[in-house]
RNA sequence: GGAGAGAUGGCCGAGUAGGUCGAAGGCGCUCGCCUGCUAAGCGAGUAUACGGGCCAAAACCUGUAUCGAGGGUUCGAAUCCCUCUUUCUCCGCCA
């Protein structure tokens, strides 16, 4: 969320950089709430000096075995009308945090302006997208080679759900381990085997919730979500603390399934494993100085590109233009790989920098100095990356003209030496 | 799941017949003094949020709130009552 008192003292402006998010979005009613919270609290706590020292006055009295009656029939009333401000108050004062947590961050200046995907701005390339004369899909090639099996998914489980079998799946799981190990090793990250379940304060802090309740899958009866993706978790571990300005940089690297509910994505991508309920994923995290976070933003994202590049799968970099940005993000990359069958790049990670946003909602802050003031950090993350889509690219960029899949050479010593699935 | 005991400031730790307790004391930390350095010693200071004084900040002054969270009783609650969360110990169950 935006600073409140910031928002309050610059209203204009914030309008004017909201507005490169498209649709105009009013901050008159957070404004009116503003003022009407200031100047009841001004009221009520005037009123609550009152009986304060009014309070100890009777103490004094009863001590010195005085009568106190007058005053107290007196505080009894007061006491009724600070209720009834403070009620007001508290109403207030939700409806206002509520309308600040619906402000979505305000975009970096270095955001393309646009309001659709289509005025995303590519950044860069890497790799020739080659395509077989007649590629399959890679749905096609893992139900032929049987190690992706949709149908039994949808039969265990439903639409969105598939199985990975034999070498497939032993695919996932050296794609995964392929990811955090580089991540963990020459890229500096510290591994981190979180929660696939946490509770309605993480998911505020991160700001799935209130918002994007819809989005996500919530265990009946209790005040469990399942996490749309690790950085949930990781971000939320240092959740109202004051961190160590010397530790900052903070790098984390995660695997975690990730589930998300696809509303309102019916009828898109519903074969093959680009949009599933659960999929695998590595995320990077990383808290930093707020003065470094745009380097550590490059910096991330080089290191997401760099597991592409050790698999050579071509993808491209891609800034997002203001109306495609997040809610919570300043400036996003998406990294796109090429798919030969579906003839084009398609998302496989997405790295942002949140600036304060999180770090504000979420109270994640660090000293400079041991009495310094506590200051805000800033939180990025970034797909390092999707793992059910990165074998779906594997499959379709490594397909053989007999059918079967080559396994790209850094995956040998995951598969055990397998060089081909399928042969 | 059952029984019991806890939750106080950066840390440790007082504080239950409700009143002058934002909270003793200690440690740590900061500044100053002092001893030729160090150690010891002396003095002062040392929470956060949101308001107001001054709608340009900082400093300062001042008010309110905060002793796990929320609610209640009361003129007044760290202290009493209720609910919840959480930690520890024991039992049961389980991977």
């Amino acid at each position: 969320m935006l600073d409140i008192k910031m928002v309050s003292a610059n209203p204009e402006k914030v309008a004017a950089a909201l507005a490169k998010r498209g649709p105009k979005i009013s901050l008159d009613h957070f404004c009116q709430l503003d003022k009407e919270r200031k100047s009841i609290l001004v009221q009520v706590e005037e009123m609550k000096a009152r009986r304060n020292t009014a309070s100890k006055e009777i103490g004094r009295k009863k001590q010195a075995g005085e009568d106190a009656v007058e005053i107290m029939a007196e505080m009894r009333h007061l006491g009724d009308e600070i209720a009834v401000l403070d009620s007001r108050l508290k109403e207030v004062e939700e409806n206002l945090s509520q309308e600040i947590m619906r402000i979505p961050n305000l975009p970096h200046e270095s955001v393309p302006e646009g309001l659709s995907d289509e005025s995303n701005v590519e950044i860069r390339r890497w790799g020739e997208p080659v395509s077989p004369a007649a590629p399959k899909a890679h749905w096609d090639i893992g139900e032929e080679l049987d190690i992706l099996d949709f149908a039994r998914g949808v039969k265990i489980s439903g639409a969105r759900f598939t199985v990975y079998k034999g070498l497939g799946a032993r695919l996932e799981r050296a794609v995964i381990n392929y990811f955090l190990d580089m991540h963990t090793g020459k890229h500096g990250y510290r591994e981190i085997f979180p929660p696939f379940m946490v509770n309605s304060a993480s998911m505020l802090g991160t700001g799935q919730l209130p918002k994007f309740a819809e989005d996500m899958f919530h265990v009946d009866g209790t005040d469990y979500y399942l996490i749309p993706t690790a950085e949930v978790p990781v971000t939320n571990l240092h959740r109202d603390e004051i961190l160590d300005g010397e530790a900052l940089p903070i790098y984390y690297a995660a695997y975690s399934a990730c589930f998300r509910a696809e509303a309102g994505a019916a009828g898109r991508d519903t074969r093959g494993l680009i949009r599933m309920h659960q999929f695998n994923k590595v995320e990077l995290v990383k808290f930093t100085l707020p003065e470094e976070s745009y380097d550590e933003l490059e910096k991330l994202t080089a290191n997401a590109e760099a597991v592409l590049q050790g698999l050579g799968l071509p993808y491209r970099v891609v800034a997002l233009c203001g109306g495609d940005l997040g809610f919570s993000s300043a400036k996003t990359y998406d990294l796109e790989v090429w798919m030969p069958a579906f003839g084009g790049y398609r998302e496989i990670s997405s790295c942002s920098n949140f600036e304060d946003f999180q770090a504000r909602r979420a109270s994640i802050r660090f000293r400079r100095e041991p009495k310094a003031k506590p200051e805000f950090v800033h939180t990025l993350n970034g797909s390092g990356v999707a793992v059910g889509r990165t074998v779906a690219a594997i499959l379709e960029n490594y397909q053989q003209p007999d059918g079967s899949v080559k396994v790209p050479e850094a995956l040998l010593p995951y598969m055990g030496g397998v060089e081909y699935i399928g042969k």
